[in-house]
DNA sequence: CTGAAAGCGCTTACAG
DNA sequence: CTGAAAGCGCTTACAG
């Protein structure tokens, strides 16, 4: 009685098969015979036996790894992200080989070397950066016939990528608030030089434009140096700058969803109501925002979408090859409306 | 002259090596000449060439591969516990493998089998809750030599595991509140039956205990069913309940920084101020907690020195053998003074 | 210090 | 439906 299994020829042995029939058993190839592979699965579970992925990668030539590439794990969308894309990969029969990029700036850029060493079939770049070390990193992948897509790149990429339309989101809101009938509007912490801001700082313009307003005239950006991430204290301050404002916006359009609850808890405290006297939005749908009285109405990064849409783009890839060129998709946010906003008095 | 290089036949052809010097240079041995090392560098650079995991971890028998098995991505703390697992790993010169468990309840358990095809080296569980999938999991494991260890296994396990010592901390938080003269705790959404909330109120029983007062008159533990995970909202409920006790705790320790926030915010809506009428303490130094006013006082996870602890136990593991059994550790957790507590008035 | 053989655990392509 | 050869890209152990 064999105690243990480390190879399919010692599976074979024990079955008083040949390995080849074993092998193709395995992978559930024609030709095999209903009975021998019931035998083969059967062991295998028996024993906990599964073949190496190395003996595979090396003959078969498909190792059915993909590298994703994160940034950092700064922040939930990002944590979600991570979620979908391993859930989505999984189900499309790949592995997902995780790394995080950010703590390899410290050790050398053995990231790609992982993935390289690991033969992987394809990279999915999330939230990365646009820098000298990340286009050497897609020479080298190219090289080696490697695909890559990108899931939100932070910045401009020429295809293979999905964007978030942060754009179109901030001019959903923007209309949502002008048909309230909201006149001058407060844009709080979204630093219009930023890749993130100044899509979203477009997108109000575009609104008050196409509603036949000056947007010079109908608002104003409030933002001032703070301590990184933006979170409910500098919310907090922002609520007493624009208390201090000679003429005050009615409807506040905060960088997140933690600036928008500083913000809201400030101006509680000063003894004004929410929505009564300020209309708020927050962005990122976090779980926070949810939480707050009144709960705030918010941005949704539609994750899901996001994340399947990058994937499929990376499935083509690998399979019709690197040289595939496939459109740059935008995928458009979705308001969620609850309880901060309202007509202004 | 040529233009891509996949193996180190081909890298030693193109230098007019033989394949074994390369392979010799790849991997630091001694026996070959720093000219050869240096030259075989260069081409590796200059292709970016990487020998192919594969076939290493099929002749070496050394992957160099750590699996990482974490439940969820639910809370900020298990995210930390990853990019120290990440670099802990990486700077030790193995390749962590990340599996998330929860999202494979649903897809059948080939979390282990990916690492077993792997042939991974060890094993480091992180937050896993004790089950009977987990059980055969480890099962599957030993059979294959794979040493295991557990970063803060949610439930009881007999060695190479990390605990933080919740007991401790709470000892330590009340000791601090009784110091300040307070007489009467309020326990806040800490579910004494659950795995995490036992031991923490078992620590706030001990300290009082030890300064000779009877626990069942020292303090009330409010707790309600609620939408999980608790948050500012309940938090922000519980501050109503708190309020109609007929005699209301002066100090109060919520389950987290979430809870602690929607209290202190209910709290100070009522007209109270912290810590002038309430001194408030939350639980795992979540960025929100230093974010509000005033800045809460919390208890911090250690997490570096915890992670840092599974990851040696690991090591010793997969350098001694998967028959070691090396003792549980207990880390003892970190208290965060803020702003948020003071004597009783 | 360098070369040539053997073999890790698989799959592919061919033969029966 | 099953068997035996060859070879994927490496490293180990041996020979010089």
């Amino acid at each position: 009685m064999k105690k243990s299994i480390h190879s399919t020829a010692e599976l074979a042995r024990h079955l008083g098969l040949s390995r080849w029939s074993v092998s193709r058993a395995i992978n559930g190839q024609n030709g095999v015979s209903a009975a021998t592979t019931e035998q083969v699965r059967a062991a295998m579970e028996q024993f906990g036996f599964m073949p190496s992925a190395h003996g595979r990668g090396l003959r078969g030539h498909r190792t059915g790894a993909i590298g994703v590439c994160f940034r950092a794990l700064d922040t939930p969308v990002t944590i979600e992200k991570i979620a979908h894309v391993q859930r989505l990969v999984s189900a499309r029969g790949y592995r997902p080989l995780f790394e995080l990029t950010e703590l390899d700036q410290q050790r050398g850029g053995d990231v790609i070397n992982h993935f390289i060493s690991m033969r992987v079939e394809g990279v999915l770049f999330v939230d990365t950066p646009p820098s000298a070390r990340s286009a050497e990193w897609q020479k080298r992948l190219r090289r080696h016939d490697i695909p890559a897509a990108h899931l939100e790149p932070l910045g401009p990429v020429p295809c293979n990528a999905v964007h978030l339309d942060r754009t179109a989101a901030m001019a959903d809101v923007t209309r949502h608030l002008l048909a309230l009938g909201h006149e001058y509007f407060g844009l709080l912490g979204i630093d219009e030089k930023s890749p993130l801001g100044q899509p979203r700082v477009a997108g109000v313009r575009a609104a008050l434009t196409a509603a036949g307003r000056d947007p010079r005239e109908c608002f104003v950006n409030l933002d001032f140096p703070h301590p990184r991430p933006a979170g409910l204290r500098y919310g907090h301050e922002l609520a007493e700058r624009l208390l201090a404002l000679p003429r005050r916006p009615t409807a506040l359009l905060a960088v997140n969803d933690e600036v928008a609850a500083g913000l809201m808890w400030g101006l509680q405290k000063a003894g004004h109501a929410v929505p009564r006297d300020f209309s708020i939005f927050g962005f990122d749908n976090f779980v926070l925002s949810e939480q707050t009285t009144p709960a705030l109405c918010t941005v949704d990064h539609q994750v899901e979408t996001v994340a399947a849409a990058a994937a499929e783009i990376l499935f083509q890839l690998v399979e019709r090859g690197p040289a595939a060129r496939l459109p740059v998709v935008r995928i458009a946010p979705r308001i969620v409306l609850r309880e901060s906003i309202g007509a202004p008095r």
